[in-house]
DNA sequence: CGGGCCTTTGACTGGTTTCAACTTCTGTGG
DNA sequence: CCACAGAAGTTGAAACCAGTCAAAGGCCCG
């Protein structure tokens, strides 16, 4: 049951089918339907959310409606307003899945119980809060260093298989441009190849 | 002794005086002076770091020479590159004193031993890690939400002491744009009060 | 008091956005 | 299974935010 997240515990620290069990007790299991919600701006986010299957994203609320992602979560990744969850004052970002998802839930009163039965638990957070940390370390420095064109062809290359996965204007959102001009420099791509 | 790390701790998690004491063997302090480097790009990065007083800042080097600041670390924050003291590869982060600085460094090994002795601060360094991670993906969202120059007015209103603390050059760089650019707003910004 | 670093100024450049119109794709109901 | 509506992607023109470059002025610290 819930494989996926035992086996990515497993990873981190030692986890018996026993105390796997013991955990699976807390989880609060959602299947999403593509666009549909997990979390909306304004509410106070409940929970760290695991990517069981499937995909989500995260998103503000820019002036006119649109929508600016910030970043993806996929099978395997834990995902949440932190600010919100660890304040318990309302989202300022929203949480969507851009595919059919199981996503597994954990509480915030639910992690409480789980890191008193379960504390290598708390080593492993540490270590996922560490990792997502990391990442935005990153992630900053090439937002900073590189142009949109750079950034475009970059993470293409490093992602290819995602690339195909979610439309572009999803992907221009979290790139940081517009989709008219993510167009444009796919055209220059592709004329540059050929 | 270190009486900011331990206050510190404190806010999150029981700590006797002896347990205090056990954490403070495995400390190493750091002196430093004013632009002295605390990690250079490249090494491979052996610790985390507290800063008990003073203030270091984070940056990576950009073509011609140039450093971009990514992050700042006042008193009472820690501070390190993450991925590179994770999976003990090089850093592609720099970090240095902005002012004459105390640090106080956890090392890889010593944060296993503290790890063993003091479970609680699993709890604790899981804590900082959440409000680092939190506090990016906040940055993000303040990044792609804002111009440069909505960027520059909301942090001059959210830190007016700390953009005295340091040089121009240093908060343009933080910021994402030119010194040159930084001021120019700083004047249309002055004549618009007047 | 001198030199180098920091800041300012102005002209020019260009990457990226905005807007509007058009085309192509997609999925849903009849 | 087709039709059609709305969503997604493309194109081109105009505007603009911000960077680059170069030179001058101010200021801090040895």
């Amino acid at each position: 049951m819930y494989s996926h997240l035992i086996k990515h515990i497993r990873n981190y620290v030692p986890l018996s089918d026993e105390q796997a069990e013991m955990l699976c007790v807390h989880i609060r299991p959602i299947e999403l339907k593509k666009k549909e919600h997990l979390l909306q701006e304004g509410e106070i986010c409940r929970a760290n959310y695991f990517v069981e299957q499937g995909g989500l994203c995260m998103y503000f609320n820019h002036e006119k409606g649109v929508e600016k992602l910030t970043q993806f979560a996929m099978e395997g990744w834990w995902i949440s307003d932190y600010m919100s969850m660890a304040l318990q004052k309302p989202a300022t970002f929203g949480i969507k899945a851009f595919e059919d998802s199981l996503v597994l839930a954990l509480d915030v009163e639910a992690q409480e119980k789980v890191y008193a039965e379960l504390p290598q638990l708390e080593r492993y957070f540490r270590l996922m809060m560490q990792r997502g940390y990391a990442a935005h370390q990153t992630r900053l420095r090439y937002i900073r260093e590189r142009t949109a064109e750079e950034t475009y062809l970059s993470f293409r290359s490093q992602f290819p298989d995602f690339v195909q996965r979610i439309p572009q204007y999803m992907l221009a959102s979290y790139l940081g441009l517009t989709p008219e001009y993510l167009s444009e420099l796919r055209k220059k791509d592709s004329t540059r190849i050929s």
